[in-house]
DNA sequence: CAGGATCCGGGACGATACTG
DNA sequence: CAGTATCGTCCCGGATCCTG
C-alpha cells in the first residue's frame, strides 16, 4: 500500500494517517501507481486541502487553524495535520512556552503541491456549474 | 454536499455516489467551496481516477474496465461509472443487442477533467520519493 | 493551549447470489 | 454481459473527557 502502518485492525491512537486499504493494486502500466495514488488521496482529503489552503499565507497556530475551518473536530485536525507532517507537507515546530504554542508551516514541498491543487481548484470553478446542472439533470431524469 | 442525494441514512441501492458527509461547510471566503470540494472528492477517488484514465483511449465495456482495473469489485466500478454520469463526466450507452452491450465513453468535461489530474499526477510521480523518504523518517523517529 | 484516550454510530466497500 | 439485492465487516470520523 504505502501510506498506513496496518496497525493489524484496531484504532492505533496516533497514526501517521489511518487512510487506504490493502490497495489491490490496478495492474496499471507503471509501477508508480501506488504512491500516486496516496498522494491523490491527499488531495481526496477534503480537510488536508482546506489546511493547505489556510496555510498558503503563513504559519498558523493549532486553534488558530481548528477556528479557520470550522466544522472540524480536533482529532481530524491533529491526524490531518500529522498526514501532512508525515508526508513532509508541512512542518510542525513547538515553542517550550507556558501555554505551549505550536506553528504548522507549509514546507516548500506542501507550496509546489498547491500549485496543481489550485489548477484543479480552477478547473472545478469552472465547470461547478456545469457539473451541478449535470447531476439535477440525471437525478430527475432518475427517480420515482 | 453536493454530491449525495441523502437518501436519509440507510443504503439507498442505486445511489448515484454513496459518498461524502454531510459537510460542515469550512466557513471559507468563497461559497465556492463546497462544490470545489466534491470535485476535489472525486479526483481524490482512486476509482474514479483509474476509470478516467482508462477512457482516455476511447470507449470501453463495463468488463473491459473491470479486466483493467483488476482489483475493482463490480459494485465498486458500477459505483463509480454512475457517479462520473452524474457528474456528467462519461456517458453510458446501450446496445440492446443480446447479450447486452454497454459502452462507457469520456465527455468533453470528463476530457477536460484528465488535464489537470494528469498535472496532479505528474507532480504525485516527480515528488513520490520526497515523499516517500519523508514519510518513512517520520516513521522511524517516532515509534518505540 | 495543544493534543492524547475512548467510546461509538454510520457509511464505504467487498463477497456472494440472483436477474433480464 | 451488465448489472441489482443483500449481508457483513471495517474503519472513518465526531463527541467527550482528560493531561502536560
Amino acid at each position: 500500500m504505502g501510506t498506513s502502518l496496518k496497525p493489524k485492525h484496531s484504532d492505533l491512537p496516533a497514526a501517521p494517517r489511518p487512510n487506504q486499504r490493502p490497495e489491490p493494486m490496478p495492474d496499471p502500466n507503471h509501477a508508480d501507481c501506488r504512491g500516486v495514488a496516496s498522494v491523490l488521496s491527499r488531495v481526496g482529503d477534503k480537510w488536508s486541502v482546506f489546511v493547505i489552503m489556510m496555510l498558503s499565507d503563513g504559519p498558523k497556530r493549532f486553534n488558530e487553524l481548528k477556528r479557520m475551518i470550522n466544522g472540524i473536530s480536533q482529532r481530524m485536525l491533529t491526524l490531518t495535520l500529522r498526514g501532512l507532517e508525515r508526508d513532509g507537507l508541512v512542518t510542525r515546530t513547538i515553542f517550550p512556552t507556558i501555554p505551549p504554542r505550536v506553528d504548522y508551516e507549509l514546507t516548500d514541498l506542501g507550496r509546489g503541491l498547491q500549485q496543481p491543487v489550485k489548477a484543479l481548484g480552477e478547473w472545478a470553478i469552472k465547470h461547478q456549474e456545469q457539473i451541478a446542472s449535470a447531476r439535477t439533470r440525471f437525478d430527475e431524469r432518475n427517480n420515482a
